[in-house]
DNA sequence: GTGGTCTAGACCACC
DNA sequence: GTGGTCTAGACCACC
């Protein structure tokens, strides 16, 4: 796991495994952590890695096969597709969940659209600035 | 359990049994699901509802006394005092809270500002309007 | 034992332990037994000179961290915080109290004020003067 | 022990239980709780209430008679005697005796001569003023 | 070594 | 019933 995401599984979770394993991967390609023609690990490394079953790791490269998100080539292994749609549709999922989630935090403490907004744009330029040259470690 | 707050603790975590209880209480707090001059369960009570020891219990239940967020009677019980100023940074705190990591969730997905307030406002109102005579269980 | 301070607990008192443990230390950091940046004896040690449990310890050690008298590093001890201003309050009420005392037993003997005044002031100087080069156990 | 005064002993002291008996007669005369002419519980009656053997009583009884602060008349009684001088020399002791433990509490905290005059009188002035109508228990 | 947390359980005080 | 104190002892984290 010298990549620059991590699989981090919750096995007393109601969602499947393979399902955390894709959404882990689709979070680190919608933060550029993995980026387009990089190669995944491969399906026994990641298993071992994350102690769980090959087969449980290959369905869930399968289904992002299946999404258009990986192309996995017989023999080299599984690499990130170049498809700017599908990082765009990505991203747009990701940030409706992560806005969806926040709205929700501040109405229950109360909090006005204008003093959201306030927040949000202080906060924004704040964090922005504090950013450069540290490391990314935003999880 | 008929109350409008329950603790869930995770025993893994590094954060102590006895914060956890009082961060809790302290979001049910701001989000109002317990309001001034409620009563807490007492302390056996919700030891055993969490499965931790009373004085467990009772330490968490000390800080928040000492903090001045609750009031407690011998004999009696513990309640929630009325503290406007406390209740304004409680809600202050978690604000900022959330509104960080949102921004940095959104600043790893690439958002523009223009992007996030636009996504901000339209959320609000959307999830506003929602909510009209919904049950509030937003965790 | 080679400190400047000693614990005499009364176990029979109704003031708990750990309070009588706070205000032995309290009254020894107002007379300059106990001085900024020294360190009190391990709780583990206090507990057993004391013949009290560790947690009884804690407590009082914790209680004084949180008024800000010492301040505890983990691994290393707890010692006596530089607080000019707590120093003197703690000055001021031992004086207060100690004053109140007087004047009850003064007034109960019927001594009018300027008697009072004048034994005060006699005894003062008598006292201070027979003092130098004395050991200060005054308790 | 309907009398102005209670005799408290304290059995682990070094001091000899008569001596404490004759200390706590004496405060109260000084104090005015036991006047000139009163009679003191006989010496049955108080050593039951302080549960020691009547001899202990009749030495301390005998003590106070050698210095003329109480006589006994037989068949009567023990009565404080009418003895100005006494009572004036009994007062100065018990003021020189609250005097030097209270200017020895003020030396250990640091306070110069004048502000414990200051805090003397004004002390003085409060807790007199706040004396009135109020019941008198200054033990 | 140091302090920090937690459990299990006793006993007390206030109501 | 309620909270408050204390003990005994385990186990952990930091040094």
């Amino acid at each position: 796991m010298t990549d620059g995401f991590q699989v981090k599984l919750d096995f007393d979770s109601t969602r499947p495994i393979y399902m955390q394993i894709v959404d882990e991967i689709k979070r680190a390609v919608a933060r550029n952590l993995l980026v387009s023609g990089e190669k995944l690990p491969s399906q026994r490394e990641l298993a071992e890695a994350a102690r769980v079953n090959p087969n449980t790791v290959q369905r869930a490269y399968r289904e992002m096969e299946m999404m258009g998100l990986v192309e996995t080539r017989r023999g080299e292994g599984t690499f990130i597709r170049d498809d700017e749609n599908l990082l765009a549709s990505l991203r747009g999922e990701m940030a409706q969940v992560a806005v969806d989630n926040f709205i929700r935090q501040v109405l229950a403490l109360g909090l006005t659209e204008a003093e959201v907004v306030k927040l949000v744009t202080t906060q924004y330029r704040e964090i922005q600035s504090g950013k450069r040259g540290e490391q990314d470690d935003v999880r």
